[in-house]
DNA sequence: TGGATTAATGGACATTTGTCCTGTAACAGC
DNA sequence: GCTGTTACAGGACAAATGTCCATTAATCCA
């Protein structure tokens, strides 16, 4: 069963409704390197990562710089710019293949009014949202790049096989000669 | 007309709703120095800040790392821990002395139900948060420490003044030594 | 499959930022 | 007003991280 139905189902909805949630969403592949959103355009899917790992960065004086980054079962969107529908002030894309769901921000109201804790859910699916962006602001605080390496290297071993290095060096906060020292020093 | 008032008078309540509403909150002083949450305690409130400014911050290794900080006209909670009704992974503390108002979060969820438009209100307000925190998180990753404390000359000339130099350099993610450089540097 | 392109490693050096410290100024309480 | 305490500025040096580059390894695709 696909990971999109696992998470609804986990969430208190009936089979019934879990239909028609996941209904709504659409299955789209992105390749290694594609975009699901680019600086500029307005975001109008919500996703959700069934597979895979997205990088979201702004570029600075020709410079890629990761602001954050976000796995499976995890959902995805440039959120001020989903939200308020004005254009996104990053990008967002695969840095694996990868299979998402998405959801257009008209479907996310309709399904409030037609599912009553559906509203419910949104709300909590808001305060999740917050909560693992906090958690993602404490760690590039309180790591540093490092203890951040390591954090990954234990919650997502398989991933750092896949990554291209120069990508996890932006998503660590470093250079990737820098990436390169620590990866020197664990050894 | 006090703030909090003006605030939701301005987000389309009723004049009445407007009074429901605000009669929930409770207004309380804080202090320099005061805090409102406390590592390891359950946040009880949610705060609107009437007046001052209040830093987020954690304890490492003996030393204070800020990791957010809000001002005047803004909701302040320890939001994880608020939401979630666990303890708090970190302290926030009046910079200044301030006065704020402050709801519990039964009371948040009775209005939720009292007031129907209020819903949609908490939402909306769940989604400002995201917004805020995320352009926090920009800020720390796009802007230098030079340029953070030039966007704080720019939008908060006068805060620079009452807060003392040590949490200006902790809120600005540096040492007191390189905020020195900093001031220098300008000149 | 071979040649061209791209990615990773690590040396040498530069820059940024932190640590430690000292002198001075501001302030609080008696 | 004196005195102990705390805050600020900045020198000297250290550590962390970035820049630039050359070498080697991996990957791509005609």
């Amino acid at each position: 069963m696909e990971k999109l139905h696992q998470y609804f189902a986990s969430c208190g909805f009936s089979a019934d409704e879990v239909e028609k949630i996941t209904g709504c969403f659409i299955s789209k592949h992105f390749k290694k390197g594609d975009f699901f959103t680019q600086e500029g355009k307005t975001s109008r899917y919500l996703g959700f990562i069934e597979k895979g790992f997205l990088q979201y960065y702004v570029v600075i004086d020709g410079e890629e710089k990761t602001t954050y980054s976000a796995g499976e079962n995890n959902f995805v969107a440039s959120l001020v710019s989903f939200l308020k529908q004005i254009p996104a002030k990053e990008n967002i894309r695969a840095v694996v293949d990868s299979d998402l769901w998405l959801i257009e921000r008209s479907q996310l109201k309709q399904l409030q009014n037609d599912i009553p804790s559906f509203k419910t859910f949104y709300v909590e699916l808001l305060e999740w949202q917050i909560c693992c962006i906090d958690e993602s602001r404490l760690d590039a605080i309180m790591l540093n790049a490092q203890q951040r390496y390591e954090k990954m290297l234990d919650k997502e071993p398989e991933l750092i096989q896949k990554i291209p290095l120069q990508y996890l060096a932006s998503i660590l906060g470093v250079t990737p000669r820098h990436l390169s020292r620590i990866r020197n020093n664990i050894r």
